[in-house]
DNA sequence: CTGAAAGCGCTAACAC
DNA sequence: GTGTTAGCGCTTTCAG
């Protein structure tokens, strides 16, 4: 049998109400009372029990929120579909999660939805950010004075107070694109990048993790300059045509951000989808289908379905008194996706 | 506010007593009645509250046993880090898990853990099964005599009445890995496949699936007649050395079972590990290092750890009241491990 | 066959 | 500051 706060008011000689009080800091508690019964709780290597706590709290503390912005792309409606999960799943434990979807990038929306949970006696907000100082702010205020937790999902910002970040290491998965591009084209082929903006940190890490491999282990295959698309299907299409009049001899393409069917029709258009290699991210939209007929070689999946889910479980986790359970960084698998594991 | 039984007790007019034998068929009650009630439960959509459930039954009916086979294989020592951290998650929700390894294959000692364990009240299974006529009608009796759940985790018995299987889809595998090797040799190279025992079902499928791949996408590519190294890295060194004296411009192995060190060893010796190109399984163990040393091209990983974990968390959820969340088979992602994502 | 009531471990409102 | 107590929703005796 686990150990329970009566074993430890019975050996502290108090009431469960003061080890309650002692073990979550809730004040109202005389200091050498509050380290003495903390002492006998970590002897005792006591563990609350979840089911208790999720039990008798549900109703009130364990409300979640998860705001996902951008939430008409194909990424996010995988990282929705995650949340639904998780969210059924700490609704049987008697919690409660609210969903809302934001249309775009839309941080005043963000921000009133935010306050809007708080209102509703939500204890765990999981967001999807975007780089923003009044953002950073409202975090660390909903931390710090309202202890709410909040979890920041597929992009972060670090220098704030939220608990964790779940989302992809974007420098190691530019690697690993940069990896299998040098085993798929010859030796001294010529690789393009076509990313989003300079802006986009994501991308411009990914683009740094594929230089770096490539450099390191393939020296003498060809990196031509990045050209940006702005995640514009149209621009992409335009600035591989322009490159494939420079460069008729190119043997591979890599596509850190979105307009990846740009890059395929014209390749098809060209008939060159079976001479030059691509490789692209994100296993969502049209990408699955250009997977399937070999025009994209290989798709580098962020696992967007897990960061849904994982983000709300640890939130719910957290609420229940299980510490977090991977750290400040989560970093979800690098999935490769190839025409045979769709 | 979540529908709860008292609810459909005072609607039914009986107790809540009543209501939890006719909901959970635990008969002591008059069929019709019981009949109402579901009936009743059914409209208002009730939904067991999970965190009740765990903590009102936790002491002895939240037992939930591990068995696993092989357990000094590195493949089984990643599956037992995953039961462990679900062990620590079951525990914090007042349950019980107890794990037992057994070394290589015995299902003399299986079978006495499984009675063991439902000595000992234990109400779910998660067992690393061998294919054997004995083990499958026990497994029938536990599930349906003793209402014991049952989960078969890496190698499945189809034919049985436990509750689902996860592990990774073999044949699907294979397939990825055809696909690569189809991608990383020249059109028309030399493949040698190095598989475990015709006996083993998921190595034939792995090769099935491989053969399948590089027939219909890769046609020109000369795949060799299989070979079968048992497992053992010192069988496995001499079979490539035979064949490399006949085919000395091997371009690629693909090793479906064990004994990916023998080969590695033999192709160092032979100074030919940049030239060949090796396709391998499971990424636990020497191959790390041999990914990491670019001996060894690509590793499908059979995400063992998940296999562990989920399957002591099915188990908890089934025993909660949540219903199965991925039906009789749950195929584990293919993760594919290139230098650059270790 | 059915109802009543105790209890699982923890929280929170209310006394003192 | 600290103790007491009434729940949270479900299971499980024990009466009847």
């Amino acid at each position: 049998m686990a150990v329970t706060i009566q074993q430890i008011a019975d050996l502290a000689g108090v009431s469960r109400g003061t080890v309650d009080r002692a073990l979550n800091n809730r004040g109202r508690i005389r200091p050498e009372v509050a380290e003495r019964i903390k002492g006998i709780a970590k002897e005792l290597g006591y563990q609350p029990n979840m089911a208790a706590k999720a039990l008798s709290t549900a109703n009130h503390a364990l409300q979640i929120g998860v705001i996902i912005q951008y939430a008409e792309t194909p990424f996010m409606k995988a990282v929705l579909e995650g949340t639904e999960f998780a969210k059924e799943e700490v609704e049987r434990f008697g919690g409660h999660v609210f969903v809302e979807c934001i249309h775009g990038g839309d941080v005043k929306k963000l921000l009133k939805t935010m306050k809007d949970f708080r209102e509703a006696g939500v204890k765990g907000i999981a967001l999807v950010p975007t780089d923003d100082e009044l953002l950073k702010k409202t975090i660390n205020e909903f931390v710090e004075k309202d202890r709410i937790s909040i979890i920041t999902i597929n992009s972060d910002l670090e220098d704030t107070k939220r608990l964790c970040f779940i989302g992809q290491d974007s420098y190691a998965s530019g690697r690993v694109a940069g990896g299998l591009m040098g085993e798929i084209i010859p030796g001294d082929g010529k690789v393009m990048i076509l990313s989003g903006s300079q802006e986009n940190v994501a991308t411009m890490e990914r683009t740094r993790g594929f230089l770096d491999e490539l450099e390191h282990h393939y020296s003498r295959i060809k990196v031509l300059e990045p050209r940006y698309a702005y995640d514009d299907d149209w621009v992409a299409g335009k600035l591989l045509k322009e490159q494939l009049e420079e460069t008729p001899d190119l043997a591979g393409i890599y596509i850190t951000a979105q307009g990846e069917s740009g890059v395929c029709d014209t390749l098809k258009k060209y008939r060159l989808e079976k001479k030059i290699k691509v490789i692209a991210h994100d296993y969502e939209g049209e990408n699955r289908e250009n997977l399937k007929k070999g025009i994209i070689n290989f798709i580098l999946r962020q696992n967007s379905y897990v960061q849904g889910y994982e983000s709300v479980m640890e939130l719910f986790h957290t609420l229940c008194g299980n510490p977090t359970r991977q750290g400040e960084f989560w970093h979800t698998d690098i999935v490769i996706k190839t025409r045979c594991n769709l």
